[in-house]
DNA sequence: GCATCAATCTGAACAATGTTCACATTCAAG
DNA sequence: CTTGAATGTGAACATTGTTCAGATTGATGC
């Protein structure tokens, strides 16, 4: 909300200034909220300063992706494992469809090729780190090895596994439940009644 | 390609006009190669003509998603019923991912909630239309009654069969194949190749 | 201390975009 | 015809991303 004030000339640490800051906006007011100028002024700084850390707008936004990634991968990691395939599996997809609909803004970013470098490494990296945790669950569920993601394997099953949570990630997204239940909040709904009873329909014990 | 002169003062047609123009922008250059003034021009009509026919860009742009979603809708219709419920589930969602690969631009948008007008009328209904025979096939494979899409029902089996679908197609369309697909042509050869394997493993017979 | 050079930031450009508005032109109905 | 509504023009205007010459600072070598 508050632009800080700068005593000094020199920033002292734009870049990752300027990351959270339009990590912060697309947050709150979304993608198509966010300006580069609007990200400046957040940090304190002309609408010239950020092209001496990125390369416009496409490599601030990446490197937000990055960040975002880390997290998604970090959250899915931390959820609990109960040694049965099948509850492992469910509960991954549901931390990342949960992801999407807590952090709307954010996911949508990270699937926006048009505002991403999606060929830069660390993008890649952070994108396949992100997803190991579901894979190895996936994996165990269809009594598979777990995938050597750099090896770049798709297994049909596997396939189908991430692309259920990425669509379902994208339905809530993209309001699709709004289209469907006429409740107040359509998306919470959704996750909290629906969305696992979805889930036990697609990889029952 | 061409801007087509015009004698008239008045367009005659400048609505449709306006409308297929932004179809073929979107179509051969994405959706963030688009803007209103480059379709006016492509109309052969100045910057400020449009907002007579549409509500600002959102208002064109919904009016390309119906005309996209009726396309999707027809495409689905099209397709050839076996009578076996599997074959056809997997048919159906063949048909709707290979749309997706087929007009990435296009998908895109009709995903693309800050661009378009998801309350319009016409929206939802071409957005229902479009899904209805993609719908009962599902209803058919699980056993359960052809779903009426007006009276909002949610079953778990149906939305995960869309959530697949919809879920590779985003794949796709994000370029996820790219990362995983050393190929010339990543996108195709998910297609041809993969896609048939990773619907028969996700609806076997 | 101090000189020098690279890094960093400013602020003013510039082109492009969506939108609005006064005005011009045409259509169509009475 | 004539009169009002529909449609199109072209010039605004604010905003955006980006570039760039110059200002300021930090760091390195002496």
């Amino acid at each position: 909300m508050s632009s800080p004030e700068r005593d000094k000339y020199h920033h002292g640490d734009l870049k990752t200034a300027l990351i959270k800051a339009a990590e912060n906006i697309i947050r709150e007011e979304g993608v198509e909220g966010f300006t580069l100028r609007k990200a400046a002024k957040f940090a304190g700084v002309s609408p010239g300063a950020p092209s001496h850390h990125f390369n416009g707008t496409k490599g601030l936004l990446t490197a937000v992706a990055v960040r975002v990634f880390k997290r998604l991968g970090a959250e899915l990691n931390a959820l609990p494992l109960s040694g049965r395939a099948a509850q492992d599996l469910r509960t991954q997809a549901f931390g990342y469809v949960t992801f999407a609909a807590n952090n709307p803004g954010l996911f949508r970013l990270i699937c926006r090729v048009d505002l991403i470098d999606f060929k830069d490494p660390e993008f890649i990296q952070a994108s396949f780190q992100a997803l190991t945790q579901y894979a190895h669950a996936a994996a165990a569920y269809f009594g598979q090895e777990p995938p050597d993601l750099h090896k770049r394997a798709f297994r049909p099953h596997m396939a189908s596994a991430m692309a259920t949570a990425h669509g379902l990630a994208h339905m809530v997204i993209e309001g699709r439940p709004a289209l469907l239940l006429e409740t107040p909040d359509p998306a919470s709904t959704f996750i909290e009644t629906l969305l696992p009873a979805v889930l036990l329909a697609t990889w029952p014990d």
